[in-house]
DNA sequence: CCCGATTCCTGTAGGC
DNA sequence: TGCCTACAGGAATCGG
């Protein structure tokens, strides 16, 4: 499932194909994705050339002559760079057919993905408007986790996975992190010390460059755009690990829910 | 504002 | 082996 590292992999990947490539055609099979492809997409973008390839939290901006397509994988979405004609497969929604003999292709099985035409600035569409700081960026930092956190109830875990606190930190880094900074991920936001938010801030960040390096995450059927799946599941401390032994200590760890989604920590090493 | 629950979807894993 | 159900999750949206 596509994190910010995995998404900012595929940026990486794309990137060379296309940018200072012409847009010739979109080909959209499938528009029922989270939300419906516009028609006014397969209008604006043909004829245009691409000049750019940014990345907001989980967002890959694909800028053109002005207008930005704003895509997003949900949890199963990818894209990829094909050379030449190749018969589109099951779950293919949408191509953009590149002058460079090359064609862009999202597949998506479960449709929680998107795509969406705009000629506005991308960073004040709805979507992105209200989004917290990138956690790689300079305005992230415990500080500014710890007074964000002041007065909150919810659960650390979920406090981190909240984009309007820090974008891009999904259910498996959430996990991470909070296992490599020593905290219970059931804790209150607010009742947690100013010096630890700065190392959990630290291994957030750690954690993320540390999976980017090593081309994303694939637990099941993550891979890149040029179809290399990630290796830094091989790292994960915790994540899917329930009932085997905690890499530190040897005590098995521990699988509960909260915000209804699946967390793993161990109730040894964090408290 | 804050927070938890619900919703979209399909592939896969587990139970029988 | 095959059928059926539960579960997985990003994040918008809703209800309290």
């Amino acid at each position: 499932m596509p994190e910010l590292p995995e998404v900012e992999t595929t940026r990486r990947g794309l990137e060379p194909w296309l940018l200072g490539a012409g847009v010739k055609a979109v080909a959209v099979r499938e528009r029922r994705l989270r939300w419906p492809v516009p028609a006014s997409l397969a209008r604006d973008l043909p004829g245009r050339t691409i000049d750019n390839l940014a990345r907001r939290a989980k967002y890959l901006l694909l800028g053109a002559d002005g207008g930005t397509l704003i895509m997003h994988l949900g949890m199963s979405g990818s894209l990829r760079i094909y050379e030449g004609f190749r018969p589109p497969g099951k779950h293919d929604h949408l191509d953009l057919l590149l002058d460079n003999g090359r064609i862009m292709r999202f597949n998506d099985p479960r449709r929680f993905g998107a795509m969406i035409w705009t000629r506005r600035d991308p960073l004040r569409h709805a979507l992105l408007a209200h989004l917290g700081p990138e956690p790689l960026g300079t305005e992230f930092d415990g500080d500014y986790l710890w007074q964000r956190s002041q007065g909150r109830r919810a659960s650390v875990k979920t406090f981190i996975m909240d984009g309007r606190i820090v974008v891009g930190v999904g259910n498996i880094y959430a996990s991470e992190a909070l296992y490599q900074a020593g905290i219970d991920p059931r804790r209150a936001a607010g009742r947690i010390s100013r010096q630890r938010y700065q190392r959990l801030a630290q291994v957030i960040r750690e954690v993320l460059q540390r999976s980017i390096d090593q081309g994303g995450t694939t637990l099941r059927d993550f891979t890149g755009s040029d179809g290399q799946p990630g290796y830094f599941a091989q790292q994960l401390n915790v994540y899917g690990r329930s009932g085997e032994a905690c890499r530190a200590c040897g005590r098995p760890i521990r699988q509960v829910v909260l915000g209804q989604r699946s967390t793993f920590f161990c109730p040894h090493c964090q408290r």
